[in-house]
DNA sequence: CCCTCCATATCGTCG
DNA sequence: CGACGATGTGGAGGG
């Protein structure tokens, strides 16, 4: 298959095939060609989905856009949603054919054991995209930059702050940001880039905990939550473990 | 435009129409055409993408799909990945122009204020999907079924285990079972339908010390985290905290 | 692989 | 609309 010079390989002309109403042999050829070839394919028409893994679950027929990926992951998309209704996680090995009058999708993958079984009864339209991305995207305003800013102006935080380590490792997980205050009092931050809730507070205590048992200074040590804003039950549940709270958004605007 | 009976509602015919490498104009009809009919619309092609608003990224030249659904959600998708690269929720304002010869699509929100802009330079392809979907999906194996199989045999949990409430509120939040055990000693059972770690323990924290402040019983309560499995340092907080835990699949197999 | 945690998480539910 | 927690979360980074 590697070295093979086969007729389908050499037939790839263009970037982007589409048949509309395809019969099922034709649409068969196609998706296979695609996959064949590396390409993302994408089927639209009516079709029932089955799901087994980590989980199990049936959609009745309907209309929905499927895509399959070249890395193996498989897209169904209905006409609402940000998400899939179904899935499969790259990695996966995707195969087609015809049974029963449909055109049938299977996407497989073990570890965990998983299989996407997409049973298209009617196919309107096949599609192969032959893509290249140099796939390049940076992302402002995550919670790196908030740790950026401090570290590059630790007085945000507060005056005579100083920041001694990232992501120091203690038995209860990394702090984002290790440091002492201005009267040598050990300081642990906890980051978060959006408003925060009581997990966020949970997490800070843990790490709290943790360091207060290693160090043997539970007086002089000080836990920080610095976000943007927080809810009122974890502002509550800060006061009751003595912890602090520092407004602070990821970027300067 | 809600009673226009322009021609492009009467030329609406075919579920599913394709234009491959189509002109900027017949692209920007086609787009437009299909919002407005509130189709699912599909742009393949070598594109810019833009987004601001939570955060702020930049995506340079590459071939990717992008899809618009009716419903206001945005996808951009590369070759890789489960995930869109891009993406806007459902909600938003689709809208499609032309400029400084390129196809661009824009999809915007308020609260928060969010904006999406996708400069297609080169349009290999556009499909528009009018789509029809009952939409009955059933997902097997969820925290539900964990739920449900306690409180149909609660000897699950452990013989004499008697559940008197589900979701019953706390100042911390609601717990997922409530009951008593043989001894007439209150439980907080929280349930998670994988393998949990420390998060999960602090919530269970969280329950047990809202519900012992509450109740003024603070020997008398017990906390059990009912999961598949646990990890090693979850096991730890457990312990430390004096909860227990009890091995349940979501599932009966 | 597993563990841990971030995310423009998304999604549903409830107040 | 905000808060809170579940999700077949996905994805990255480290051991």
């Amino acid at each position: 298959m590697t070295t093979d010079s086969d007729s389908h390989s050499v037939t790839r002309r263009f970037p982007v095939t589409s048949l509309e109403s395809p019969s099922l042999a034709t649409a068969r050829d196609a998706v296979q060609r695609g996959l064949e070839e590396e390409a993302l394919v994408t089927v639209f028409g009516r079709c029932t989905v089955d799901y087994e893994g980590r989980a199990a679950s049936r959609l009745e027929a309907g209309d929905r856009h499927v895509m399959l990926k070249p890395d193996g992951a498989a897209l169904v998309h209905t006409a609402e949603g940000q998400q899939p209704v179904n899935w499969q996680p790259p990695g996966c090995e995707h195969a087609v054919r015809v049974a029963d009058g449909a055109l049938v999708l299977h996407s497989t993958r073990s570890t965990p054991a998983e299989e996407l079984v997409v049973t298209v009864e009617d196919v309107l339209q096949v599609s192969t995209f032959a893509m290249s991305d140099p796939d390049s995207v940076a992302v402002v305003g995550t919670e790196a930059d908030l740790r950026d800013r401090i570290l590059e102006d630790p007085a945000l935080l507060e005056p005579g702050f100083t920041p001694l380590a990232t992501e120091r490792e203690t038995p209860a997980g990394a702090v984002d940001i290790y440091g002492k205050d201005d009267a040598g009092r050990t300081v642990v931050v906890e980051l978060k880039r959006r408003r925060v809730g009581p997990d966020a507070v949970g997490q800070l205590r843990r790490y709290v905990d943790a360091l207060s048992h290693d160090l043997h200074t539970e007086a002089e040590l000080r836990g920080i939550l610095v976000a943007p804003s927080v809810t009122d039950r974890a502002r509550r549940l800060l006061e009751q473990h003595d912890l602090e709270f520092v407004a602070l958004e990821p970027t300067a605007d």
